[in-house]
DNA sequence: ATGACAGGCGGGGCCTGA
């Protein structure tokens, strides 16, 4: 039945999203609602702020969707939901004293192909040298292991909140950005030279315009003067990149009641 | 401008986020 699903759905094999809830617990009834209408076949989620333990895994499962949970307690935490079956590995190489949950990634099997899903976390980088030294030598981490996947010659996707605004037309007002670490020259560079490896951003593929956001603050009414950034990417491996048919900003669910601050983006790959 | 919101923790404000 699946496989004449694919078949008879040739444009839309496989959709893929990303989607930092800011808790999880709080964001579940949303997450339901959103799985499905937009019916993702993969979603990386961030910011489930819980344990493992602690994960609405039943309610997730019973919309259809295999669970895997890097969590902790209070902060970060990331996971991956899939309609298919797919084998996990947790954190990101490269320093084994962060104990910070910022990354999972997935191998995920649909059809006869497979698709290589990571769900990613980036530190902020504001409130001291200290934090913005942890993520540069994050995203250094990040460049490595994503030089390491490129060589598989694999479809792979990164997605995730990268709290990295790439350029001056992905924020409303990037004037008030230029001393956040969000928007620093040091880390827009180290945003480049993960994309220099050989990565496509899919919404960046997709459309020229400028006030596509995924991220609108909470305070000063910023959501009603639509003063967004754009900072939730999805990175495709040119493998990846040849399947891109689709970009998408679900943009209304920052609407909902008690939403969270970052709306979901989805690509379809053929 | 270092504030407004929001969530977690834990039972009162404090830390963190972007």
């Amino acid at each position: 039945m699946l496989c004449s699903r694919i078949i008879k759905d040739g444009n839309r094999a496989v959709r893929i999203a990303t989607w930092n809830v800011n808790s999880v617990r709080q964001r579940l009834e949303h997450l339901l609602n959103w799985l499905k209408e937009a019916e993702p076949d993969v979603v990386c989620l961030q910011e489930i702020k819980c344990q493992d333990d602690a994960f609405p895994r039943a309610e997730i499962e019973a919309a259809g969707y295999n669970i895997a949970v890097h969590g902790q307690k209070t902060f970060n935490g990331v996971a991956i939901l899939s309609r298919h079956p797919m084998e996990t590995t947790a954190g990101l190489p490269g320093d084994s004293e962060d104990i910070q949950s910022r990354y999972i990634e997935a191998l995920v099997s649909h059809g006869d192909e497979v698709t290589r899903v990571a769900s990613i976390y980036l530190p902020n980088g504001n409130g001291g040298p200290e934090k913005y030294a942890y993520k540069l030598a994050w995203m250094e981490r990040l460049r490595q292991h994503a030089a390491t996947l490129l060589a598989l010659e694999e479809s792979v996707v990164l997605a995730g909140d990268f709290n990295v605004i790439p350029e001056a037309r992905d924020a409303r007002h990037p004037e008030n950005w230029t001393r956040d670490a969000l928007f620093l020259p040091q880390t827009r560079t180290a945003y480049r030279a993960l994309i220099n490896l050989g990565f496509t951003e899919a919404i960046r593929a997709t459309t020229d315009a400028a006030d596509v956001y995924t991220f609108w603050d909470y305070t000063a009414g910023a959501w009603r003067r639509n003063d967004g950034i754009r900072i939730d990417h999805l990175l495709l491996s040119p493998q990846a990149a040849d399947r891109l048919k689709s970009a998408t900003v679900d943009r209304h669910v920052r609407s909902w009641e008690k939403p969270s601050d970052h709306v979901p983006v989805r690509i379809d790959l053929s």
